[in-house]
DNA sequence: CTAAACTTTCAATAATTTCTGAAAGTTTAT
DNA sequence: ATAAACTTTCAGAAATTATTGAAAGTTTAG
């Protein structure tokens, strides 16, 4: 951790972690990990951030429940050593694809079993919301599902794309119906 | 707050507030409004949830931050009531766009500005890795600055479309070159 | 202007989360 | 089987975050 201007960047990136969903811990931990070339030993990381061995070990836990990052091992030599599991594209997927297992999945199964337990009788009021939430998400995630089954190629043409969605979604209106 | 599976979902989205970027009592006095037909006294909200009428405030005041609630008045009453600021469909898209300005945002500039020091010479591997994270998160947000500009009924029929996008981007392959 | 009816603030406290480091556990080489 | 070289766990300590409630601030009616 030579560099200053990394040093900036991983320190960042332990202040946003808790916006993040994870703690600061892992958030420098994973910082350092993807700006490092070379795997780490947890004993390369505990040092050049100043945190316990301990600390490492659960931070490299939860990125690898998060799957952000995979142990290298390497022959002749017992330590662990952990790089990124994947190009940055593949990290942004499993972010955005934990993140919604995380923040919107419990809460769907919820309204899902609420929703079950009063069907058939009139809904009141906090029903009927209770549906409306349940169906966006239940739309939003539906369709996050099928844009990351898309093909890479297919997906980054279609961030590429921009505004001009709108314009594509108006061309295939005029075609098909 | 008779109703016993609008308590269960209240409670719930408490739980998952911290997930959801705020703390407990902001993520039930959120849910007691926007289940609620009619707006809610400071009062109300604080004897429904059994929380201090301090803590209501300082959650009414977090969630008008985020643009997700709105004061009302109604005339020959000195309190302030609270209710939705928009539709499920407003809220959605306040929560998106204000986590990215949270969550995205800060992390883009200081990105921007380290790049800018170094620019000009040969980048390291950090500072590679850097400008990837930079181009790939800008991307992103650009990306979702322009789909959130979309009139409402063309971004239902993007959700609609779901895997469908993939078909259409082919499509539009096609035609133009 | 004053008092009543509110709302907001903030210092103190409570609750929760994170971190440490020593002990326990595991793996590998011999 | 043993010991060396690791990793993981977890109880207690430290740090952070959330909550309360009383005091201060604001607005409105008269």
């Amino acid at each position: 951790m030579n560099n200053p201007h990394l040093k900036d960047c991983v320190l960042h990136f332990g202040e946003m972690a808790s916006r993040w969903g994870f703690n600061r811990s892992v958030g420098q931990v994973l910082a350092v990990i993807v700006f490092s070339e070379v795997p780490l030993s947890a004993d390369d990381i505990s040092e050049s951030l100043g945190i316990s061995r301990g600390n490492v070990s659960m931070a490299a836990k939860e990125l690898q429940s998060w799957r952000l990052i995979r142990v290298v091992r390497e022959p002749g030599d017992r330590k662990d050593y952990y790089g990124p599991n994947g190009s940055l594209w593949d990290l942004a997927q499993q972010v955005l694809s934990e993140r919604r297992k995380r923040e919107v999945d419990p809460t769907l199964s919820v309204l899902r079993s609420q929703l079950m337990q009063v069907d058939g009788q009139t809904p009141d009021y906090a029903t009927e919301r209770m549906q409306e939430i349940h169906d966006l998400l239940e739309l939003f995630t539906g369709w996050l599902d099928d844009v990351q089954r898309l093909k890479p190629e297919q997906l980054k043409a279609l961030l590429k794309l921009g505004a001009g969605v709108g314009k594509v979604l108006e061309l295939k209106g005029k075609i098909f119906k």
